[in-house]
DNA sequence: TTCCATACATACCTAAAGGAGAGTGTCGTA
DNA sequence: TACGACACTCTCCTTTAGGTATGTATGGAA
């Protein structure tokens, strides 16, 4: 039986880690729930805005559907990277701002704002090198 | 793109927009394809090993499985992250590596892995706290 | 002669992402 | 009396993520 794939069970060995695998396990956990598209939509937003209210939040954030924006506003909670307040008056009311945690890694994120501002063109021309490429790939080279 | 979500059809009138939203839309839509974990942690894992090959990139990235590995490594070569060389070998060989494009993301994400580093038990303390909060909070409704 | 190694492709399957739309509760307004 | 506002929740549905298993090509090793 074996065969199968590729078992990924390190024929090589231990594969070299600088850090303790248990670290390197949480962290990428971490990366996990944190690496998400609305995550950092959200967190953008709630960073320039600051504390704001859940309908204006999804205009903000753009093309989220209440659905996720509320999961995705859970999910924020939990991880302690917003706080969610409810004002019991009577058209409801909550209002969610970043934490401390939130604020950092919203910072943290910012060198990726950053390059796919900055490099914007290079990856479309990239992406668009790639296509020709493809489509010239029919030349039998090598 | 079309708006058919919600009716955040802005009652607010248009969001504040710091850049125009052409832009906007663009790194949105860039973010959305590069914030992901496999990407993430295949681009870290090329830029410690440089040039590597197939299998021995999904030994070191750990717990992804060749389909993913696969469809990962396509679309970062797609989106111009990494290069992929074939030798026509018969054993088959292919290697990968991060383009400039690749390295420049990922010092951009170099932030984040240092923020999970670095907050990783402040992470799991307000995991915690929020776990003892909901049991707390479902204690005292009346 | 059979098996192994490599780097996949392909097919099959389950779970999760994520959208659309309707319902909820309360109250002020038209 | 009906409606709208807010911040949801719930159901239904489609798409995608992602895993497992198997196939493929080929030459050298057993």
């Amino acid at each position: 039986m074996t065969a199968g794939k590729l078992d990924f069970t390190a024929p090589y060995g231990t594969p070299p880690e600088h850090t303790d695998p248990q670290l390197d396990a949480l962290v990428r956990e971490i990366i996990g729930r944190v690496a998400d598209k609305w995550t950092m939509l959200i967190l953008e937003t709630l960073e320039q805005e600051g504390r704001t209210r859940f309908t204006r939040l999804g205009e903000l954030v753009g093309g989220i559907s209440q659905k996720m924006l509320t999961k995705t506003l859970r999910q924020m909670e939990e991880g302690g990277l917003v706080t969610r307040t409810i004002y019991p008056v009577i058209p409801p009311k909550v209002d969610y701002e970043l934490t401390e945690l939130g604020r950092s890694l919203s910072a943290a994120f910012c060198g990726v704002w950053v390059w796919a501002e900055h490099y914007q063109e290079d990856i479309e021309a990239a992406r668009a090198a790639f296509a020709i490429h493809k489509a010239t790939a029919s030349d039998t080279s090598t």
